[in-house]
DNA sequence: CGCAGCAATTGATCACTATCAATGCGATGC
DNA sequence: GCATCGCATTGATAGTGATCAATTGCTGCG
């Protein structure tokens, strides 16, 4: 990583509107700025490790950053995709407890570090941001129980399709002259972790839907040629 | 549901000291007091519907309920059983949406019903409740994540050894002549519902543990031969 | 340009677990 | 004591997805 010179203020930042730092001061803001630390990161690099201590939380300028644990076998699982606006490792610094995952850059990002007295400090001023982070949490829990009931009940075909839609919804280019295109943020293996399942489990339901010309592949765009049809697959599912 | 006359003191709830609620102060214990709707519950009785708004919390003074989860195709998931000192219902008051899952009684139960409008108000003079709130919620999101691990990475009969492992953390019997008991506090079915898999295979499982001499079942009872051998088959798992 | 190294795909096989159907067991009520 | 209902087990089968191994494709780099 490299220590970025650039000190943009918070309060220009886009996306402050939708994170839990929506309704601070001026003055809590300007706090924020004058300790923060921005950086540049590029993708493979770790922003925290998981089994560490929380030294504070990590707003995410911008870029992409992947949630990701590891088991006692040593097998990763990417959990979650954070964007711009997230602010990440809230979680072991709220519980005071160690990173149970690690966070990995995907695609270059700026990133904003607050350190851990400062995040304190307007929480014991601000109530408000807690109960921010309180409803962040409550729907991160929602998301979590809902992948682990899809898991269970969905085959991995319509995991796969859900999971595009996600994606689509969050990363989509809205469509060309062949239908809705999406840029695939993550690797083949990443996208089969989210949906739990192999690469080659991913690439067979790939030609699946190929030959259903359900969704068009090439590398990491995906054609969705008839969006009707999957929803009514993934909606009321078999 | 009978209403109850009993109306024990939130002072005298043995469980409270590990509640959210530990650290109120006499007047705000008195104003739940005073609110409290204490009943009696029979197994079976749901305490709220998934998809119903928030209209309170519900704590568990005694017995033992279960956490639910329907799907868009009616198969539902056991997520969670909560026990004494559990207050449960708060996900749906705190981020202000309606239940995303629905709650039974799984033996028979004390539950207080605490409204809305008294946990509220509690929340906006008493900021600790809201922590506690919020760590518990963190806790419950790292549990569900590290379920979803499992449920990946781990075969059926692991799962099932280390589902037993942690029932017998919470319901253990100690142990006989014969080693450790455990009187699992459920069906096969929600046994299996718990550890994402059919009856079925619990069924098998169990044969398959009894084989090995591991575990001895006998209807709900569970005798655990050789303890450090089950933690060795889950601590490092293959 | 060609090589190295990694990512992705393809192929073949197998194990696990779901599924479906039937039977067994146990509690409850008449 | 017998019938019934729900729960649990057992059996037979099939399908899904994992696994292992080999190939192809892609990217960056000397």
């Amino acid at each position: 990583m490299s220590e970025s010179g650039s000190h943009s203020k918070c309060n220009a930042c886009p996306t402050r509107q939708n994170t839990e730092w929506k309704d601070l001061s001026e003055e809590e803001l300007d706090l924020i700025d004058r300790f923060k630390r921005v950086s540049d990161r590029e993708p493979g690099e770790i922003i925290y490790q998981q089994g560490d201590q929380s030294e504070g939380v990590y707003c995410i300028q911008s870029g992409l950053v992947g949630i990701r644990q590891l088991d006692a076998d040593g097998k990763e699982t990417l959990l979650r995709l954070c964007n711009p606006g997230e602010t990440i490792g809230y979680r072991a610094l709220l519980s005071n407890s160690e990173h149970s995952h690690y966070a990995e850059i995907l695609a270059p990002s700026h990133i904003c570090f607050i350190e851990r007295r400062i995040v304190t400090d307007l929480l014991s001023h601000n109530p408000v941001i807690g109960e921010r982070f309180l409803v962040r949490s409550l729907n991160e829990l929602n998301e979590a129980e809902e992948n682990l009931v899809r898991s269970r009940n969905l085959k991995v075909r319509t995991r796969l399709l859900h999971c595009l839609m996600v994606l689509f919804d969050q990363y989509g280019d809205g469509n060309d002259q062949k239908g809705y295109v999406l840029k695939i943020p993550v690797s083949r293996k990443d996208l089969a972790s989210l949906i739990t399942v192999t690469p080659e489990s991913v690439s067979r339901t790939i030609n699946n839907l190929e030959e259903d010309n359900l969704v068009h592949f090439e590398g990491r765009n995906a054609h969705f040629m008839n969006i009707d049809a999957i929803f009514d697959e993934i909606g009321a599912v078999h």
